[in-house]
DNA sequence: CACTAAAAAGACTTTTTCTATCTTTTTAGG
DNA sequence: CCTAAAAAGATAGAAAAAGTCTTTTTAGTG
């Protein structure tokens, strides 16, 4: 239960080794890929993803690639997988309590929120620049 | 990310109206999965693992059924989860990190560590016997 | 003992999700 | 115009989840 899918986990080797250059670098992406060890069209993707919510830049044509699109600090890790991954939900009623009828009057309902809560809590204490300093 | 499979609710279901009879009572499945809106031949599945476990005790034959296998103010929602979905691995370095070359300087590694431990202390801290409690 | 009720065990199917690759298109620099 | 690089979209294979069906074992009952 609760893993963390194999998209997940390569995104956020491909961000945080984005996190660990300088801030204004621009990265191939076949550089990335080979230097976090991800297949290089599946971390296309990806990086995709994350161009469209402006966690990177990318830049096309020559001399193109990615860079951070923000000051590494200032990227959680929750947004990290919450981009690639969709929102953190422990059980479906969290999000829809319609869609079971019994959510109601349901004991266990409370905890998955409370999951929920705490596994946010941690992820979002966590930046990028932490997870890139050395050592 | 992170959900719980349909299994896992159903056998939650399945085990906290247990939780909320007669402690020596001996339930039918059918009556089990049709007061839980589960599948009878999917609950079935369940309640053998939830058995081989103690968590239940199952009785064959004429008038057998199944109860409690424990008080239920001694039975935890994580034992219950783990026993249907297995353990709580937000990500798989965190069962065997020699999967991962990478575990020994990653600073991503002790996130995961941190969020299994939130999950799993939430999910201890709550007995069958608070989920069946009426109100 | 024969009959019936009920769970255990195992095989099997269908659906969905994950993982990955390939091809074509767009953008930009030289 | 040519080349480099990302974007977009289609597709395919593998794995996991969800659910069903059949056969076997166990136990009570007349
Ligand atoms: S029974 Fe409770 S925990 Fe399960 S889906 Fe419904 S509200 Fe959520
Ligand atoms: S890179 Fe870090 S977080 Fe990812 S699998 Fe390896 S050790 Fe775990």
């Amino acid at each position: 239960m609760m893993e963390l899918t194999r998209k997940g986990e390569y995104a956020i080797r491909g961000i945080v080794y984005l996190a660990g250059k300088p801030i204004d670098k621009v990265c191939l992406l076949s550089d990335i890929a080979a230097a976090v060890d991800v297949p290089p069209t599946f971390l296309a993707k990806i990086f995709q993803q994350f161009s469209k919510m402006g966690l990177v830049k990318s830049f096309r044509g020559t001399g193109g690639g990615f860079m951070l699109g923000r000051a590494p600090e200032n990227i959680t890790l929750l947004e990290v997988v919450e981009a690639v991954e969709g929102p953190i939900i422990p059980n479906r009623c969290v999000v829809t309590p319609s869609d079971c009828g019994r959510s109601d009057f349901c004991n266990v309902h409370p905890v998955w929120k409370r999951v929920q809560g705490g596994v946010r809590g941690v992820l979002e204490g966590v930046t990028l620049k932490e997870l890139s300093a050395g050592k």
